[in-house]
Parts: C-alpha cells; sequence; structure tokens
DNA sequence: CGAAAAAGTTACTCAAGAGTCACAAAAACC
DNA sequence: GGTTTTTGTGACTCTTGAGTAACTTTTTCG
C-alpha cells in the first residue's frame, strides 16, 4: 500500500516537518531580536508565506515562543543525557553535553534556545517552562559538585559556575552567523574549552582547539 | 548669592538627575525584557510617575535607548581606562576593568548595559553606538594581545575570547538581582576570577574569591 | 500672599502588529 | 476530466502602546 517506498511524507509527517520548520526559523529571529521584536509577519516573510498561513501550524504567537522554549529543553536534555553517557568525570559530562548543546543552537539546522526569555510567557505555560530550566540547571549544578568530587573540577560555586557557563553558551546566539568563516564546530569546541578551563581542577597550560591557533578574520554578521 | 550653601541642587542639576534616574530604571527593565518588552508606561510605573511626566526628559522612548547605551558604553570606557591604569600585564587590566564594569552593571546604583540591542537602533545613532561598541571590542582585544605577548595569557583567539568574556558578564543581568545574599561585589569578583581562570597562562589551582568558598542559598529573584 | 514658571496628570489620537475570515490556488482523489 | 480537501492569501478588525495636548498641581520667587 506504500508507494513511492515511503519516500514521500505522508501528510502528517509534512505538517509537523511545516510546523518545526516555523519553531526553528522563529527561534533565531526571537534569539536575536527578542520575541517582542519580532513580528510574525517578519517570520512568515523568511519564510516565504504570508502571516495567515503559520496560523494553520500554530494558534498564536505565545504558542509558537512556548514551543521554542520546549524544544529548546527537549535539546539541551538529550545533548545532556548523551554528556552523562560518555563523559567520565562531571567536567567530561559538561564538557560533551555542553559543545553537543552549543553545536546544535548554531549549527546547519539553527535550533532554537531562548531560555532568556520566560517572562514573555505566562500562567501554567510559563510555570511548565521555568521548571524545566530549573531542572536543567540543577542538573548541571549537580555535574559540576560531581566533578568537584571526583577532582576533575575545582572548588568552584556551583550555582554561579553555571551562570558564568551558560551565559557564555548563550551569549552565542547574539553574535555568531554560519556565513561567518567560524564552523559550528570550531565555535563550539574553542568555546567550551576556554570556558571548562575556568573551572577545571588543573587547566591544561595549552589550549588545543582549532580556532585558537587559525588567525582568521571573523567578521561580525550584518 | 548661594543659599543653602550649595546643599540644595539648583534646577538643572535636578533635571538631570532626573534624566538620569530614568536612564537607569529604563536600563534595568530593557535588560530584562529588552527594550520592546517594555513599555513606558512600566519604566514611568517603576518611577512613581506617569508615562506623560517622562517625556519632560526624554524626547521619545529611542532616544531613551540610544541614552542608555550611551552611558553604558562611557561607563565600560571608564572602568577600562582604569584597568589599563592600574594593571601591570594585559590580563591585570582585563581583570580590572571588567571587575569594575560588572559592579558598575548591577551595583547600588543599577546601571545600563544592554550591548545587546543595537538592532533597535537605527539611522545615525545606530551607527554610533555600533562604532563605540566595536571600538570597546576592539580595545579589549588589544589588551588580550598584550597578555598574550606578556606571558600573562595563553595562546587563546582574542576575538572569540572577548566574546565569551562579555557573554558571561552581560548574562549576570538576567539573573542577579540586588535582594539576594550575593552583593555585587561578591558576584564581580567570583565570576571574573572564574573567566579569567580560562584565559590566564597559568591558572592558579585555587579559587579564592568570597562567593567559591560560602555555600549560600541564592535564589532566583521573582 | 500672588503671579509666573515648572512639573505632572488625564484623556486623547494614531500606528503597528496580532489575530480572523471569506475567498483563491493547489493537491489529492475518484 | 471534475469534485473535494488542504494550503495559502488579501483584506479586514481590534488591542496595545507610543506620543500629544489641554489641564491641574506644585514650586519658585518677588
Amino acid at each position: 500500500m506504500s508507494r513511492w517506498a515511503n519516500a514521500v511524507p505522508d501528510r502528517e509527517t509534512q505538517l509537523e516537518n511545516k510546523r518545526k520548520a516555523i519553531i526553528r526559523e522563529a527561534a533565531k529571529v526571537f534569539n536575536r531580536r527578542g520575541s517582542h521584536g519580532t513580528t510574525l509577519d517578519d517570520v512568515a516573510e523568511r519564510l516565504g508565506v504570508t502571516k495567515a498561513a503559520l496560523y494553520r501550524y500554530v494558534r498564536n504567537k505565545n504558542d509558537l515562543l512556548y514551543a521554542c522554549h520546549e524544544e529548546a529543553m527537549e535539546i539541551a536534555r538529550e545533548c545532556m543525557d548523551r554528556g552523562e553517557a560518555e563523559g567520565r568525570t562531571g567536567r567530561e559530562k559538561i564538557e560533551i553535553g555542553m559543545k553537543g548543546y552549543l553545536r546544535e543552537m548554531i549549527g546547519a539546522m539553527g535550533v532554537p534556545v531562548l531560555i532568556l526569555e520566560e517572562n514573555t510567557l505566562t500562567g501554567e505555560r510559563a510555570r511548565r517552562i521555568i521548571g524545566l530550566r530549573d531542572a536543567f540547571e540543577a542538573r548541571m549544578r549537580r555535574l559540576v559538585e560531581e566533578g568537584i568530587a571526583d577532582g576533575s573540577i575545582a572548588q568552584v560555586n556551583p550555582k554561579l559556575a553555571i551562570f558564568m557557563l551558560l551565559g557564555a553558551v548563550h551569549w552565542v546566539t547574539k553574535w555568531y552567523s554560519p556565513k561567518g568563516v567560524w564552523t559550528a564546530d570550531d565555535v563550539s569546541d574553542a568555546l567550551i574549552e576556554m570556558v571548562m578551563r575556568g573551572l577545571s581542577a588543573e587547566p591544561s597550560p595549552e589550549l588545543t582547539a582549532r580556532i585558537h591557533h587559525t588567525t582568521v578574520p571573523f567578521k561580525r554578521p550584518k
């Protein structure tokens, strides 16, 4: 019964794909300009459709914002799962997890972030997103504590360490453009290496990530 | 001719003071919610007046935003001046400068930041602010290079190092509240120490700032 | 005190952008 | 092909928030 060997996705899937596309495109603009600074006309234009078309896939702007947050948190969770699975020490777990997260955020697919703008959401939804975020931060904090205990991380204040780490990481969406000469991988490796060096129990004297050794003229986008 | 031994400021000064108050209060909210996410009614309410009153001190919202940016850049410049004057190596200059900057940002007076939102400004003003910001970043980069040359900073990519540093620092406005148990000084010292450890040529194994040694239950505001 | 200036308020107008709806184009199915 | 369903559009309504103008209250100063 399946024609084209299932190469052509069915209605349901296409619908879901389009919804995903909207979410990702919206997230990109939200990150740069903030959700209030972005009109749905903007988002629609970037997708080559009109605003009204969006409403077939999304209940309203708030719903879209919520979806962005949810996907961001989902991705963060997956990345940290991998980090915990593959890393041996607390430090390694964070390193691997955060590298993956950053790569996802700024990589080819351009994935949501904006842990920033919960203030915009209201009611039940806000509570849910904030809950997810708090859980995420708590998890990160526990990994820092684990790292301190196993000797891979220095005697830092876990809460502050996480704030500084997430600051450095989320900030990337403000300046990074895939059109520049730095690839998402380059940036992720180099940035996380530098940040983690600040937390490491015995930081290596050398930095090994590519970007630190190439003098490429990075241009701020736009 | 001067009554009250000049203890009561004259008209001019009072006007200027009120304008400053508006700018600072506005900057605080802008930083949290973004300028688009903030209404002038919000700002006015926090100052205990009505929106219309603001217009006696500020031409319009854009003018206010511009003023915030300008003051932020001014403060950044002053702090870096001090850093350059007092620091001996590249690393020390950045450390002193950034500690001061962060303290100003979140300290008692609650000073503007939002290097983030230039996209909102337009025309000549945008160009001016972006020019100031670029100059500031270039200056920071030069200090990193100086540090690499004098052996106080590791072989990092200066551009990336600055991005990570400014990310960690600016992020603070998203989570810090003066109502918590951490003082502005505590946070500034501890955060900058951690960040600079990531760049330092030979990072000390111990972290000395207060917060790293006290287990205070920090509460996220609001 | 009383006049004049300054500071602030209430009640508006006006634009931008969220969301809707009746219709048009395209795709799917027979 | 023709019919039905899905996807998208153009032209709207309605809300929110920037900015204004006519006024009231407060301060200043003779």
